[in-house]
DNA sequence: CTGAAAGCGCTTACAG
DNA sequence: CTGAAAGCGCTTACAG
């Protein structure tokens, strides 16, 4: 016998006594239960909802998800050591789009938030238990994913959609991915018809990161296709995200003129140095971001002309990917068990920004 | 007989199953059981334990609310149209603190986001069913909260904390507010110690609304305690937040020299005001903010001196607002049933920015 | 057209 | 120390 708060609450048996019929009916009648070859008279329906009225009768949500055998509750986790809730976040779009779809589609979310483990990362699996059933499906993010939570969550047949390219070895995921390999290829494309021939590429060098391995393979694609520069000191890989500043004036001495950014660190630490050392773009070398800039006010530079500095580069169609993600999971939800994962790559917007312009006029002689 | 796809999902009985023991035991072992009489061996937890972890068992809350327990589910419900999660909302602030507390205290949030109404109002009740109850307990906040809705929340004996003062007639609720009253006699009292006498108070008028009637009261409070005018005309009501041109000069004229804007609408009028007459303050007049200007870009003034315009007024701590709401909530969970509802009231900090200073000489007489 | 019954997955007295 | 049983409030075949 339980201790429950819920004495006040009325129940269908309540309406049903004072109507007059069987719970069931009850249940019927409140839910518009039409086909089945079943029909309820008006008589009994009228009954049934002036006693439901009277009574403020309010349906328990856990008896109903319980007897239905879904929660309408979609989970949102991300590996991310904070929760993106803070604006300016690079996540927080992605948010704001599963949160508008799953609005629309009539979910309610649960954000996992309590699974933070002692090293400050999240974790899917918990006391070896996955938390994550706790919602009927579950979207996931974040750069940094822990790939054996991930492998192990796939081999379970928990429905989940991931936000960004993901391979699992031996299974198909389900997930959304923005297309960085074509819109890398279409800046970087957009520099070699400026004229740009030496154009140095300024990742992270993480070899298994899809979206890396997506960026490099665009970059690769626009060299060959412009006949850029193969030298293989212009793929600089700067895993902690900074790069010395003597790095940086020997790729300009050796004639680099334009870069393309990884990330926001990235691009932050090279206007960082063309502020240090008087250059601007695109002036002095052109810059492509391959990824949008966040929020956070960027350097300021020399002299930004009449205008705005506005980064050149991708921007990731983030709110459309959490919107996206969504609409996969509910499909997923709805249709069989067995039903194959689906993958949706979604176009980035290219925009040219004030940081691209033609080959500066170079100081030394170079062809 | 469900259609679902739970049949994957495992149940405290295949646990049982497993380890050779009642389903009833595995509940207790899960749930860490003790007192009562009774106690379960060493090994029993351990097997059960074991088969719980290899089968990766996660409780379903619905059955688990249903039954009495507990979910670990903490709601967010807003009653804003548009759920808070943009950055730059007023509300944003408020739900990082509920997620950060939340983290802290190992509780999942669900957001409930399926409630949009068809006016786009979102709603606690739909379909008849109050689905807040999807959690164990609810913070709930918004400014345009629905009093029905409200007073028939207090009136069920559900757990919940509301982000700001609210009073329901016949009802003690839990919240956590902001000092409005306080925070605005201090704000007023700066004023008149800077020598002004004639402040108007520009609010929206609602005489109904708790915010409102705790500036208004802390106004006066002011006002009587350092002798300031106690012209009626100065206490302006403006539901739509517009004031016309005509009536602010009308109000300069009449030897006002201090405003106090009771919400960022307002504020932003009375500044898009001084831009378009050419008016500076707080050379031409005094404006104390009774709520934290959102980030968007202020007008810009006719010249903002050496540094940047700061709103001089309050600062609502949203996010300790926001933890604070996910404390007591969790203090309500854990005590027992019949524990009286508590009530929370945050400082706000006053800030003397660059929108106040002595009085303008005036133009006409005035003593 | 409506009722009796089973069952969703749990928690909690209550017996052993 | 552990099991059998009741019950939380619903939905949904299945009989009438």
């Amino acid at each position: 016998v339980p201790t429950g708060r819920a004495p006040t609450r009325h129940r269908q048996s309540d309406i049903a006594l004072a109507a007059g019929v069987s719970q069931a009916t009850v249940s019927m009648v409140l839910n518009g239960r039409t086909g089945k070859g079943a029909t309820i008279s008006a008589d009994t329906r009228d009954r049934v909802l002036r006693a439901a009225a009277d009574l403020g009768y309010v349906a328990n949500p856990a008896a109903r998800s319980l007897a239905g055998g879904r929660n309408n509750l979609l989970g949102v986790f991300t590996f991310e050591s904070v929760f993106p809730a803070e604006s300016a976040d690079f996540y927080h779009p992605f948010l704001v789009g599963v949160e508008r779809e799953a609005e629309a589609q009539g979910y309610d979310l649960v954000l996992f938030t309590s699974s933070a483990g002692t090293d400050g990362r999240r974790r899917i699996y918990r006391d070896n238990a996955n938390r994550l059933r706790m919602s009927d499906g579950c979207v996931l993010l974040g750069y940094e994913e822990d790939r054996a939570e991930l492998d192990r969550l796939a081999a379970e047949d928990f429905p989940f959609v991931f936000i960004g390219r993901r391979e699992v070895p031996g299974q198909e995921i389900t997930y959304v991915a923005a297309d960085y390999a074509g819109a890398t290829c279409e800046a970087v494309s957009g520099l070699a018809e400026l004229g740009h021939r030496r154009v140095a590429y300024l990742g992270r060098g993480h070899p298994d990161h899809e979206p890396t391995v997506d960026r490099e393979a665009g970059f690769e694609r626009a060299r060959v296709r412009h006949g850029l520069d193969p030298d293989p000191r212009l793929r600089v890989a700067m895993p902690s995200g900074e790069l010395p500043a003597a790095a940086l004036e020997e790729l300009l001495a050796s004639g680099v003129t334009a870069f393309a950014t990884e990330d926001d660190a990235i691009l932050r630490g090279l206007l960082d140095f063309a502020v240090a050392t008087g250059r601007q773009p695109p002036d002095d070398f052109s810059v492509v971001a391959l990824v949008d800039p966040t929020p956070q006010p960027l350097p300021v530079l020399r002299q930004q002309g009449s205008g705005q500095l506005e980064v050149s580069g991708l921007r990731v169609p983030r709110l459309e990917m959490g919107a996206a993600a969504v609409r996969l999971l509910d499909e997923l939800l709805r249709g069989p068990v067995d039903a194959p994962a689906r993958q949706v790559v979604l176009s980035c917007r290219v925009v040219a920004g004030t940081t691209t312009g033609p080959v500066p006029q170079p100081s030394k002689g170079h062809s």
